[in-house]
DNA sequence: ATCGACATGTAAGTCGTTACATGATTAG
DNA sequence: CTAATCATGTAACGACTTACATGTCGAT
């Protein structure tokens, strides 16, 4: 399976960044990438020790006791670059909602539009937040990592539009049903 | 978390369409539901052995050796409506593309450019399938399925559709970088 | 002083896949 | 006869989350 290197990667990439704590490091995926990536501090600190031994990151001087900024070096720069060319494989599908309504039969049709409502509302929210996140990335004074984050707030916004034209599609479909 | 109840979800529903073996449950999932849902023999099996010591299902008799197709029971039947009305999480998101094309300034455009392409051709091929399953539905005798699987189809064909529209988009945004 | 945010780390347990062993049945 | 498919089951392993224990720092 090999996704302990998924873990890697995130790391390597939030350092990539700017150097930042375990902790930083959490809450950088958690509101930027949340979206589209999780990381758990049982995750995240193991990791870091491991980059740590291997070379690929090093400690900042200048931190405060009882905590301790992770930069990368020169060969984690290339790990990182490694790493993001290697082939992904997505972890099997497991949509539960997509469960839920492939039998809806038993469910019966009305919590399947129940169902339907709250996807519909969930998506609408998501939009409304890839929307804001877009806005304040264009007050930011411009990184070269700006392109390529706007290229993943696009796709949430394209999934989010498609989520909420096919739940009223659905809705309405539905509606026709006895 | 309580996700070992997805998978008996996924069994009880699967035994609802139709009395199954083991291996013909992990089939239909596979191929009728294998866009949105997934399950192993190692989960499997050993949920069926629960859920026949709990009486929501019964192995038929008539079936050869070595072999036994089980049905629902109407406690099993009460059980998977149970499951459905449940209030379903998610497992947290974990997009391997995504992640990649966050960092894609590590990776530089042209990498980034294979990638958009790569998922543009993935999700046109599922969208082709999604038609084809579509395709095969309409020919079928109409189950009292019918209505709630056209509605996961409709979901596979929206999300292709977008991903599709995102892709040609970025591409163009990445080609007028340098 | 105390509350909330910052920060580190681990143990326990769940979840899930992969790989293998084993054998029956069917189509060519 | 033999290859492919149907079928069952499990052991070993890896991935990941949750919950907890512990402590620092800044603001009120």
């Amino acid at each position: 399976m090999a996704r302990g290197r998924q873990t890697e990667l995130a790391v390597l990439g939030a350092l990539s960044v700017r150097p930042m704590t375990g902790y930083a490091v959490r809450e950088e995926i958690r509101q930027v990438l949340g979206h589209f990536w999780s990381e758990s501090y049982g995750q995240i600190y193991p990791t870091l020790a491991e980059l740590q031994r291997d070379g690929f990151i090093e400690a900042e001087q200048g931190t405060r006791p009882g905590s301790s900024a992770y930069a990368l070096t020169a060969r984690g720069r290339d790990r990182l670059t490694d790493l993001l060319r290697q082939p992904h494989q997505s972890t099997p599908p497991r949509n539960a909602l997509m469960l839920r309504l492939f039998f809806g039969r038993a469910l019966g049709v009305d919590a399947c539009r129940a169902l339907l409502r709250q996807a519909k509302d969930e998506a609408e929210q998501r939009l409304a937040e890839f929307q804001a996140i877009r806005a304040e990335l264009a007050t930011d004074p411009d990184t070269e990592h700006h392109p390529y984050w706007l290229l993943t707030i696009s796709a949430g916004e394209h999934t989010a539009r498609a989520a909420i034209a096919w739940a009223d599609e659905s809705l309405t479909a539905l509606g026709q049903l006895t």
